[in-house]
DNA sequence: CGAGGTTTTGAGGGGACTCAAAACATGTGG
DNA sequence: CCACATGTTTTGAGTCCCCTCAAAACCTCG
């Protein structure tokens, strides 16, 4: 199995790729080779600030992997409602491996300043199924049926759920997420979103968004200090959330990667 | 083009068949090998009662295409409730080129009694490339896409719109999903699905479902009887939603009404 | 030290929910 | 062909979750 030495956060000039390679590990292990191919993208980075369109009703402008910084797919009403139906955190791509989908009517944008890569020679290799790519054209593979996975759950907590529990719900794959990527310490991580973002992911108004939030806090459920969330009882979340594991835990994941998990 | 001669409805031994080949020609042209590959499928039917499982947690239990009747993927949470996160219509085709997702943590139940022909043949012949179905598996990338559009828009539904807003939305897809398979007479069509199940898709109490529908059968844009719905007013309706135009098909959309927008 | 964005608070309203029961359908069996 | 059982649609009443409007308090930073 591949040998990986993953750091805890990036110190070196740009480690931050290393994130995305944590993220694909995490899937599938992945050929040295590979592995090289995708640090090498570290050299053609770029930073867009906040409002930034990565792509446009499906259209992408370009086919980039985030390495930091967060982005939404994003619709909006004609009245100025605006719904974000997905969130993109560092390790998650844009226009690749994905045919374009005018239809979609949804325009990728970044919620903060962001850091990303060019990747479109990762692109083409696995348009033209490099074979040498193998294994992150399988990682693209499980990551589309994750995509999938996390609309539905999006589907449940505004159909379903009320505004507490999909508050719940939601940190809870946040957390998931950003564990796999190594961005989480303890049970704290860095949350970028104001809470307009995340009234706008979770269908709720600003007002009770912060509300609920504040509900949680008195709850002892999170803790909230400069951009920074800390979810003090994982397992009430869970209950309230009705939420379940979706990434690879312990259990399924292949060998190289178990090394890395914080299990909980 | 291939020269298809559709009939209006079944009327022949079975011709329930001629729905699934006009579903996918209406997305990509196909060689008479396909269509025949397809018509042949009709002759491996089976019937299924309503509550009949397709599929469980993402696992298809068989590969099948929905011939007749309508089905659901749906969640059910542990107090009970229940979200049907999308509709399959006659066309629609379970476990059929699409990786099993056991994270879905969804099943696929028939909404009603069910009418289905077994597709392994065909899912077999995608599997393995077979030259003479690339229109086929075209027809399936592109549904894939379609179906990703519907997840987006039932999110936007249930994440920013009114009940009043999201049933006209709904009914407009149903609309331009039926017309398709060659299901819709003027603007009428079967609507098999309970205010139950419809409440349980579109995030709200039956009770509402009700008040909501009869809302919109005083606003003049709907009339309904013993199982057929008619669409009266589809300017008015797409302009409440913010519908737009998925499938290829006829109508436009100018603006009249915008009366109930938020009321009941 | 303001400027502009974000978070909080307050007040009032309405959309949607729950509980409950009646009114209608539909289908089954006698 | 009617009586009964079951499922679906309607109504009514009371409640609360969440919304909107508005303004104040709080950052964060040039």
């Amino acid at each position: 199995m591949t040998a990986v030495s993953f750091q805890k956060s990036p110190r070196e000039p740009f480690m931050f790729i290393e994130r995305v390679v944590r993220r694909y590990v995490s899937l599938r292990p992945l050929s040295e080779y590979e592995i090289g191919l995708l640090r090498g993208l570290a050299s053609r980075r770029e930073t867009h600030p906040s409002g930034w369109e990565l792509s446009n009703d499906g259209r992408p402008s370009a086919r980039r992997i985030i390495v930091d910084g967060w982005a939404g797919r994003t619709r909006v009403l004609p009245d100025g409602r605006r719904q974000i139906l997905a969130l993109l955190l560092p390790g998650d791509a844009v226009g690749i491996c994905t045919p374009p989908n005018p239809q979609a009517l949804s325009s990728t944008i970044a919620l903060t300043p962001l850091l990303t890569v060019d990747a479109t020679a990762l692109n083409d290799a696995l348009l033209r199924r490099d074979p040498r790519c193998a294994g992150i054209h399988e990682a693209f593979a499980i990551i589309g049926g994750l995509n999938e996975v996390m609309l539905l759950d999006q589907i449940v907590r505004l159909g379903r759920q009320t505004a507490y529990e999909r508050t719940a719900h939601l940190l809870l794959e946040l957390r998931e997420r950003l564990v796999v990527v190594g961005m989480v310490q303890g049970d704290t991580f860095v949350l970028p979103l104001t809470q307009d973002q995340m009234a706008e992911t979770l269908g709720v108004s600003v007002v009770h968004m912060n509300r609920t939030l504040q509900q949680m806090r008195r709850d002892h459920l999170i803790e909230t200090k400069r951009g920074h969330i800390k979810l003090l009882d994982l397992k009430s979340l869970a209950v309230i959330a009705d939420f379940r594991q979706r990434w690879p835990s312990a259990s399924t994941l292949p060998q190289s990667a178990l090394a890395n998990r914080k299990t909980r």
